[in-house]
DNA sequence: ATTCTTACA
DNA sequence: TGTAAGTA
């Protein structure tokens, strides 16, 4: 059985300690769930465990918050700026792709 | 022993 | 907001 998660989405961080890395209250963390931006694995009993994508989100949601954004806006922001990344790396994978295509078609 | 979560008032 | 009961 090969891990379900990779290093970044393993959920190893508890409440407290996702709070105090990131220098938030528990209570912004659970409502960024609320809010749809994180979706925390929960353990055995229904706690919440943070992976370290979870905590970059929370942690750039902070920081638009920090710039005066509501809640609900910083956390449409985040998503947005996340999903915009995914996509560049996506795009140059396809570059590449596309790249190796070439030399093989011109070989 | 303390923290975390949900439910409910 | 606060309390209660069950987790980790």
């Amino acid at each position: 059985m090969t891990e379900p998660f990779d290093d970044a989405s393993y959920p190893l961080y508890t409440m407290s300690t996702a709070a105090s890395l990131l220098g938030v209250q528990p209570g912004f963390l659970r409502s960024l769930g609320d809010s749809g931006l994180l979706r925390p694995a929960r353990s055995g009993g229904g706690h919440r465990r943070y992976s370290r994508d979870d905590l970059a989100r929370a942690a750039r949601a902070r920081e638009v918050v920090d710039l005066g954004m509501t809640l609900a806006a910083a956390c449409r922001i985040v998503q947005l700026e996340f999903e915009v990344t995914r996509l560049h790396l996506e795009l140059a994978h396809a570059h590449a792709v596309i790249s190796e295509l070439r030399r093989h078609l011109q070989a």
